[in-house]
RNA sequence: CGGGACGUAGCGCAGUCCGGUAGCGCACCUGAAUGGGGUUCAGGGGGUCGCGGGUUCAAAUCCCGCCGUCCCGACCA
């Protein structure tokens, strides 16, 4: 940085922008093992939004919370083929205990299937027993080779749902419904648009028979994989014995799904919505809404500004227009040792969506001058009637940023029939999402990795479709089999 | 694990080539003034120069080894 008040540009160095926004909004800082990070009140106050609003959904979906042990028997681990293939490299093994060798070795989840199945497997007997709809907040570890803050550490903080059901299309039904549980959250309260769909076998998770996604794009047009559902099949019932009998008395193997989302998503709220003078959060999530900054020149003005301010915040926080459980957060900012403008590039940085500046001026016209943080926008709002007018201009900017983010991803989205030549120079500048036709060859989809780092992120749900399928394979001419998107990724 | 850069005060850096009392900016503490978009002045505190070894009268600086971090690549939420 030439001006280290001056965060480093996105058009200059996306990535650095990226790390210094994440640290000097202090969402999170490095810890002192290498690739792991500590999530400061910040960042972790974004996250406890995120789990309540999650939260409530869930239980509003039927599931209930409960908790599943760090530790696995890494016998566990290797009991369904693929999962143990897919996460066996990136596991950490608790080998010592006690000062003595473990017998079994214990892997530290990478997520939770295999304890989880084994747990139901001891509680199914009949159909009577299903559906099991269950939930739980962890962490997890993967032993990831390159690192970056929120989106790819060794441990993070995670929900991962499991369910088990009777049959195919009940867990079919679930999996698609935590998909647009996911959906539902990230456009009503990140104000991130995505796309779900349908991953590609080789993009599936280890285990599962299909992966569902929400991909979103951020803003420098890579692609971030937000959340994903799983429909598991029958593949962990049968490695662990997780067996019902059914109403005709046979016994048969159940369904299950497994679907999660981590505080990846926190990262992916800061490269949808920061600009080059920090964070935006939008207010849903924001754990402060509003903050206070009065302005005064002198000792009297400073007892008559802080008077004011202190009753407008009691106004604000007192207000139940929202409903009694949904106060506004309010943050009255009354340092005295730093100047108003000093305050307001903190709070930018910070992220805090609407700003009320409280100056004797104001105090004279009974009005705050309020700045918002997405538009950088200011207006004048009376003092009466304020607490409505501040609710409705966060929702108009929880609106807004949705509407902003959306037309982005539109205007670097590209549908159509597209030479592979053209997506190459594309893949190579400027980056996005391109629809095109795909044949269904592995072949294809693993040599167009190879040659532009791009992969198929989905093949997207009915409503993202182009009106017009794709006729042919982007890469190989042939007939295409389904439209996918394809982007680079993070 | 390959390529590149770096490691000196909380943060950002200079000093290293050419060895000789460890510096600058920001931040922090004290005081005064200032106060509607990053305030000014004065005073002050803070360092095993990443770690270990070597060369030397003398090492942040030269030599050897190690460790760590970031960025770019192969794997992943």
């Amino acid at each position: 940085m030439a001006d280290d008040k001056k965060l480093t540009t996105r058009a200059a160095d996306f990535s650095a922008w990226y790390n210094e926004v994440v640290l000097r909004a202090e969402l999170a800082d490095y810890s002192p093992v290498k690739g792991s990070m500590v999530i400061r009140p910040n960042g972790y106050g974004i996250w406890e939004r995120m789990q309540r609003a999650l939260d409530d959904m869930f239980k509003a979906t039927g599931h209930q919370n409960a908790y599943f042990p760090l530790l696995i028997p890494e016998s566990f681990m290797h009991k369904e083929a693929q999962h143990v293939e897919g996460f066996a490299p990136e596991c950490a093994v608790v080998t010592r205990g006690g000062g003595k060798e473990l017998e079994e070795p214990l892997f530290i989840r990478p997520t939770s299937e295999t304890i989880i199945y084994h747990m139901f497997a001891k509680w199914t007997q009949s159909y009577r027993d299903l559906p099991i709809l269950i939930n739980q907040w962890a962490n997890v570890v993967r032993w990831e080779m390159r690192t970056r803050l929120f989106l790819r550490t060794l441990e993070f903080l995670w929900q991962e749902g499991h369910t088990a059901h009777t049959t195919h299309d009940e867990a079919e039904e679930e999996a698609v419904r935590m998909l647009n549980v996911y959906r539902t959250f990230m456009e009503g309260w990140m104000a991130m648009p995505v796309i779900t769909g349908l991953k590609s076998e080789s993009e599936k998770f280890a285990g599962a028979l299909r992966t569902y996604a929400c991909e979103a794009m951020m803003q420098d047009n890579k692609a971030l994989q937000a959340g994903t559902s799983h429909n598991l099949g029958q593949n962990f019932a049968k490695a662990f014995e997780l067996q019902f009998q059914d109403e005709s008395g046979q016994m048969a193997y159940a369904w299950n799904t497994s679907w999660g989302v981590s505080t990846r998503m926190v990262g992916g709220l800061v490269m949808t919505h920061g600009d080059d003078n920090g964070l935006c959060t939008p207010p849903r999530l924001a754990p402060i809404e509003i903050v206070i900054v009065p302005i005064w020149k002198n000792d009297d003005e400073k007892s008559r500004l802080t008077a004011a301010a202190l009753k407008v915040k009691d106004e604000l926080t007192s207000w139940t227009g929202r409903g009694a459980t949904d106060r506004l957060r309010v943050h009255l900012d009354l340092r005295d040792a730093m100047k108003p403008g000093a305050k307001y590039y903190e709070w930018e940085l910070r992220g805090i969506p609407l700003r009320f500046e409280l100056g004797p001026k104001d105090l004279d016209k009974q009005a705050v001058f309020a700045a918002r943080r997405d538009t950088r926008g200011k207006q004048s709002l009376a003092m009466d009637g304020l607490p409505a007018a501040a609710a409705a201009l966060l929702e108009r900017i929880q609106h807004d940023m949705f509407a902003a983010a959306l037309a982005r991803r539109e205007a670097n989205s590209v549908r159509g029939n597209i030479t592979y030549a053209a997506f190459r120079e594309l893949m190579d500048g400027p980056g996005g999402f391109v629809y095109a036709g795909w044949c269904g060859d592995h072949a294809c989809e693993a040599k167009v990795k190879e040659e532009t780092k791009a992969t198929i992120r989905v093949m997207p749900d009915a409503e993202f479709r182009s009106a017009e399928a794709p006729t042919s394979c982007m890469h190989c001419g042939r007939s295409s089999k389904a439209e996918a998107v394809w982007a680079k990724a993070y």
